[in-house]
DNA sequence: GCAAGGTC
């Protein structure tokens, strides 16, 4: 490093954010000399002072960028969203650029660094801070290629480390950065291809009626947001193939002058009824108790280790019902006052050099919690405990603690002096003993069956005094001795049932994406928030998230493909490879192309299995007549570039009449054009590329044709090209025509070359046989074995062009012919009207109105056993159980489904109890088989959860069934409640 | 009109 040297140099320090830039030149300076002025930004302050790094004298200018200074996008021409096939947008130039909002700032850096030596760069010490300083290095060096850059290494913002740290400066680190561009790059494509791909495919396919304008509405994807999504249909198709089981314990209770023991069976319970019954009658018969077994133990109860800005969010959604990304604004805000640390850090852990005591000083005189600091702080009072960490550490932030003591400001809301009160209780927690209880467990034996009760005393609550969101339950027993007898107050054989989960929570949200490694700590709260505003899911008051009909039909569409674009595993695999980069164990380049080549594989499956996504929405909204409903006509597959223009794509478009034609993406400017066969029923772009087709990649399509449209001896599949040198389909176009544009149409308006010609050496190899046929004798203008259809098309004439080397495929329309056409519908060819008012376009959509509704929303509706809410009869879509009617509660918090033909089954009850409990399993039971297809999401048998809440249904008197009453015999009630019974 | 990541 220089050092030494007589003169001053000037140097630029650039910190991620204006609260460390002033920090850091505060402790550098010691706040002697130091001056401040404005930059370009209002928010970028520049500080200055003198400084001494190693000997040499620095005139010390100190700014800040504010996160990230430069964004990537696609190049221009690949922005609009009609502007290229989704797929394109896996090797779409990109292109990295300071936003307009940033442009100010970019020139306080330029001004700045013109007439520095050295550039500092103070960037937070995590591979986006990396990325950043190599963001301010890119901008400085444009203006100055001299200076000379250094990075600064620190973990928090006190005197030692910042010292520390100025003086062992490193060189910025390039694999760092490059794992963080990886990131971007590969956010970006994913991102926008399939958000690109399925909200053209579904939005104006379907009546998605929610609030907000559907001609707004975007159906995101993120790796982030939709593995978020994914954990909220996971748990909801978990609790709605739960099959509730009932289950059966016994309970013992006694009753004596110190109070009430309650003791529960130690086998659990049992879902073999017979057997809890045989086991509950020898312990009525022989009901004598005996302690087996008296424990006394000291349990403690420790503090929550320092505040992390994910448990900041999970605690504050669990005590207070706030929302993660309220959290987090309230948070900041109070940051930004000053009152406590900075709120996005994964720290979980003190620095020893922390000074925790100086904190708790600060808060003694606190009228509520004053005096809980002042005991922490007395040493013979014995509650301070240095605290203990949870593990993380992002090397840049301390945990989340009050920084400035305050009773409350005026400004505040009820939120601010709640988050507030828990970042001070939290950290004086922390720092304490604690709690102590005394524990008893007594085991007690009847007829051989073994018993437990046990009851705690809290000794100290030494934490729990401050923390008041947190509490230790424990009750008083009586006093037991070994070898002590005595009679049951009660002795009773309870039944319960198996619950399934509850939705999640917001901290069970935060959870699972935490362990998945789904987003930042400072964006899982944003991930959160999207898929609320994209109306993927919905919070209900108890904080629960459950998936919206969207939410949940998008999930079970990419499921259905088999594809698991909605787990972690995506962004898990991101994760590794990034490390990777970071590390320098594998390329960036490398990555990249791996990670895309695979990813645009999985893109192109998706759109060729894109039916299963139109078939689970089906399932959920009604088909949309409005025109751009018929999803193939807004999805396009890229063909070749196109010949002609020479700028755009020619893609594979399906018309509303549903013949298939290949056209330029550049309509209307450019109109080159390819029609294909009229017989054709199903086309789909694989990526195979012709070999011989120039201006080439030209894609093969696969078709498919109706078989009774095309002559015997050709395939209904075929692998075609449409880049000119595929004689089978030029023969099936000749054959078939084209729908509405067949030969006949256009010879009729003179229009020239016709679009669909035969080439001449095909015709030449087949001279004399019936090209329909294939038979001699006759030509096939007049095969017997013809349809009306094709003998139209043979009155056509043909414009016979050689098959190979004709550049522009020969079945084409070039843009100076169709300028001919101008005034023509665009749709149907016809002049006379725009494509606008077409009236094949009306045929179209109100076929699709008649036809494709499968959601017959009000058909017939019955009140939903468990809510009473009306329960409406839908017909299902989905592979497995298409046509299968089902009903499905409308109340958005009930998860009543049922499959109709199922209904029957849920008129007998189980052991005669209530109808409603057995109908809702039995709905379960049908939802969970069907509707998962047997992918083993459901649990299967009795492996599942069960919760031990118990019913006391036998003490209503409902007769277990097939048994009667062992003491008097009457079927009508159980021995428990039998008025004959003795103790 | 797309993502996720910084931060104001």
């Amino acid at each position: 490093m220089a050092g030494g040297g007589g003169g001053s140099i000037r140097v630029l320090n650039v910190a991620e954010k204006p609260s460390v830039a002033k920090a850091v030149a505060g402790i550098l300076s010691r706040n002697q000399g130091l001056r401040v002025r404005e930059g370009r930004s209002r928010y970028n302050k520049i500080f200055e002072f003198e400084y001494t790094i190693r000997g040499q004298r620095c005139h010390m200018l100190f700014t800040s960028v504010t996160g990230h200074l430069m964004e990537i996008d696609f190049e221009d021409r690949y922005r609009k969203w009609h502007s290229c096939d989704p797929a394109d947008l896996y090797h779409a130039p990109i292109r990295k650029y300071v936003p307009q909002d940033k442009l100010d700032i970019k020139k306080t850096l330029e001004e700045e660094a013109r007439r520095c030596q050295w550039l500092v760069l103070w960037l937070d010490c995590d591979r986006e801070g990396e990325n950043i300083a190599f963001e301010v290095v890119e901008t400085c060096n444009a203006v100055n290629q001299y200076l000379n850059v250094w990075r600064a290494r620190f973990s928090a913002l006190i005197d030692r480390d910042i010292h520390e740290s100025v003086q062992t400066l490193v060189r910025p680190n390039q694999l760092f950065a490059d794992a963080v561009d990886v990131r971007q790059e590969i956010d970006l494509r994913i991102g926008a291809s399939f958000t690109r791909f399925q909200t053209m495919l579904l939005k104006d396919a379907f009546t998605i009626d929610f609030a907000t304008d559907e001609r707004n509405l975007v159906l995101s994807y993120g790796p982030c947001q939709f593995p978020t999504l994914g954990f909220i249909v996971e748990r909801y198709w978990e609790i709605q193939s739960h099959e509730p089981e009932q289950f059966w314990t016994i309970n013992c209770s006694h009753t004596s002058d110190e109070g009430i023991a309650t003791f529960s069976w130690m086998r659990g319970h049992l879902f073999d009824h017979t057997c809890a019954v045989i086991i509950y009658e020898m312990c009525v018969l022989d009901s004598t108790a005996t302690v087996t077994k008296v424990r006394h133990q000291e349990k403690l109860k420790y503090p929550p280790h320092p505040l992390n800005t994910i448990e900041l969010e999970k605690r504050a959604s669990r005590y207070f019902r706030m929302s993660s990304e309220h959290t987090m604004k309230v948070a900041e805000d109070l940051y930004q006052a000053g009152f406590i640390s900075y709120p996005r850090t994964e720290t979980d852990c003190f620095s020893a050099r922390t000074d925790l005591n100086g904190i708790v000083q600060e808060q003694q005189s606190h009228p509520v919690w004053g005096p809980y600091a002042q005991r922490l702080l007395d040493p013979e009072a014995g509650l301070w405990r240095n605290p203990t960490g949870g593990g993380h550490n992002d090397n840049a932030h301390p945990p989340i603690h009050p920084t400035k003591f305050s009773a409350g400001e005026s400004g505040w809301s009820q939120d601010h002096h709640r988050l507030y009160e828990l970042v001070v209780r939290h950290f004086l927690a922390c720092v304490s003993q604690p709690a102590i209880g005394a524990e008893t467990t007594v085991e007690i034996d009847i007829a051989g069956e073994s018993f437990s009760a046990s009851g705690r005393v809290i000794i100290a609550k030494n934490y729990l005094d401050v923390y008041r969101f947190e509490s230790w339950g424990g009750s008083v027993i009586p006093t037991y001795v070994v070898g002590q007898q005595f009679n049951p107050t009660a002795l009773t054989l309870d039944s319960g049932v198996t619950r399934p989960p509850p939705l999640l929570s917001e901290a069970d949200l935060l959870n699972c994406m935490d362990k998945a490694g789904i987003g930042t700590d400072a964006t899982m709260h944003d991930h959160i928030k999207k898929l609320l505003d994209r109306f993927y899911a919905i919070k209900d008051q108890n904080t629960r998230f459950s998936p919206t009909n969207l939410g949940e039909a998008l999930v079970m569409g990419y499921d259905d493909m088999g594809y698991e674009l909605w787990k972690p595993y995506l962004r898990s695999m991101m994760e590794c490879d990034m490390k990777a980069v970071s590390l320098g164990s594998k390329r960036k380049a490398e990555v990249l192309e791996t990670c895309l080549q695979q990813m645009k594989a999985c893109f192109l499956d998706a759109k060729l299995n894109k039916a299963k996504l139109l078939e689970a929405m089906a399932i959920f909204f009604e088909r949309s007549n409005r025109p751009g409903g018929d999803e193939q006509n807004v999805v396009f597959d890229n063909v070749r570039p196109c010949g002609v223009c020479q700028e755009s794509n020619m893609v594979l478009k399906r018309k509303p009449d549903g013949n298939f034609m290949v056209g330029c993406m550049g309509f209307p400017q450019c109109r080159n054009v390819v029609w294909l066969p009229g017989s054709i029923s199903e086309a789909v772009v694989t990526t195979q590329v012709c070999s011989f087709c120039n201006p080439g990649p030209v894609y093969k399509i696969q078709f498919k044709f109706r078989r009774l449209e095309i002559p015997p001896d050709y395939s209904v599949d075929h692998l075609g090209c449409i880049g000119g040198c595929d004689v089978i389909l030029r023969q099936l176009t000749e054959i078939c025509g084209t729908g509405s544009h067949n030969l006949s149409n256009m010879s009729a308006r003179g229009q020239g070359p016709a679009a669909t010609t035969i080439n001449s050496q095909r015709t030449t190899s087949r001279q004399g046989a019936c090209a329909h046929c294939g038979q001699t004798g006759h030509s096939s203008n007049s095969c017997s074995s013809w349809t009306t259809r094709s003998q139209s098309i043979q009155s056509s004439g043909t414009n016979l062009q050689s098959a190979r080397g004709q550049g522009p495929a020969a079945t084409t329309i070039n843009s100076q012919r169709t300028t001919s056409r101008q005034g023509a519908c665009a749709h149907c060819g016809q002049t006379g009207h725009s494509s606008n008012s077409c009236s094949s376009w009306t045929t179209c959509s109100q076929s699709i109105q008649s036809s494709g509704t499968n959601l017959q929303s009000g058909e017939s509706s019955i009140p939903c056993n468990l809510c009473q809410e009306p329960c409406i009869l839908r017909t299902a879509n989905t592979t497995n159980n298409r046509g299968r009617k089902f009903y499905k509660c409308q109340s958005q918090e009930c998860n009543f489904f049922m499959w109709e033909d199922s209904m029957g089954d849920n008129n007998i009850s189980r052991g005669g109890r209530s109808a409603t409990r057995a109908n809702s399993r039995s709905a379960n039971s049908n939802s969970s088989s069907s509707r998962r297809g047997g992918r083993g999401r459901g649990r299967g048998g009795r492996s599942g959860s069960r919760t031990t809440e118990v019913r006391f249904v036998s003490a209503t008197g409902e007769p277990i069934s097939g048994r009667s009453c062992f003491v008097c015999g009457d079927p009508s009630h159980f021995a428990n409640v039998c008025p004959n019974r003795g103790t």
